[in-house]
DNA sequence: ATGCCGTTTGAGAAACGA
């Protein structure tokens, strides 16, 4: 079983690139973010066409994340995370795929820090470490993926000494993500590869591509009763190369049955 | 060193991303 997640950074603009991909990639289950569109604006006619069934939680101009499946509709558990009634950012959806808990997720950036939506950003992380948590105890296979927003050390980022007072890579930040991991959750990518340099996104401007300036943001977590199914791992590098790409490449996972 | 580019909204410029 194949499990991707690819931050598309507006998913009506990357239609051709994602439709591309999923053709040549044919992963059983993929998590998206930053669809940046309503609701009523999810592209399902090019989705179900591809070959894929998807639930989703759209909003104006901003976020977004959707559930695609190959193997009929995802069941839907939450299409928000759980904690503040208040938080109307379209930043979680989970669903029940083969047995399953799929959770993907969009972090906030949290970009100025400090400042308010550093606040924010560290705040969701609060709530979501709460609901990871909840999910340990359950005992049952989960996989939490999506833009986490989090370079977790210094090996995942190509100059981390420009990154030091950066949201993405302030100590409150790698303190939050290892927090979570510490409840017991295998960072399935750095896993299988220790010591590799692993990059999932590459700015669009000063070349970043070209030069390999990059980032790893997009993560698997997987929970303790799953990670021993964990077959192999990647990112489709080349797909951030592709005209019209998004920031972001897609990364994946392949789950032994 | 820096949103330098890209997407969305809405019809030009601004907000936002990382």
């Amino acid at each position: 079983m194949k499990i991707a997640t690819y931050n598309v950074n507006g998913v009506n603009g990357r239609l051709p690139v994602l439709l591309r991909w999923l053709e040549e990639s044919r992963p059983d289950y993929v998590c998206l973010q930053e669809l940046k569109a309503p609701e009523e604006k999810f592209p399902l006619q090019a989705i179900n066409d591809a070959g894929y069934e998807a639930i989703w939680h759209g909003q104006k101009s901003w976020n977004g994340v959707a559930i695609l499946s190959r193997h009929g509709l995802p069941v839907e558990v939450t299409r928000v995370l759980p904690g503040d009634p208040e938080d109307l950012h379209s930043r979680y959806i989970e669903a029940e795929v083969s047995g399953i808990t799929l959770g993907c997720l969009y972090l906030p950036n949290g970009n100025p820090a400090p400042g308010p939506k550093f606040d924010y950003k560290l705040g969701w992380f609060e709530r979501f470490a709460l609901h990871a948590k909840q999910h340990i105890d359950s005992g049952k296979p989960v996989v939490l993926a999506g833009d986490y927003n989090v370079i977790p050390t210094g090996r995942d980022v190509y100059k981390p000494e420009r990154w030091v007072d950066d949201a993405l890579f302030r100590p409150e930040t790698r303190a939050a993500y290892e927090k979570v991991i510490s409840q017991g959750w295998t960072d399935a990518l750095r896993a299988l590869y220790p010591d590799e340099t692993i990059y999932t996104f590459w700015d669009y401007f000063r070349d970043a591509f070209g030069r390999n300036a990059g980032l790893r943001i997009d993560h698997f977590l997987l929970s303790p009763s799953i990670k021993d199914r964990l077959k192999s791992a990647g990112v489709d590098k080349n797909v951030r190369g592709w005209e019209k790409s998004s920031d972001h490449a897609p990364v994946w996972i392949e789950l032994k049955n």
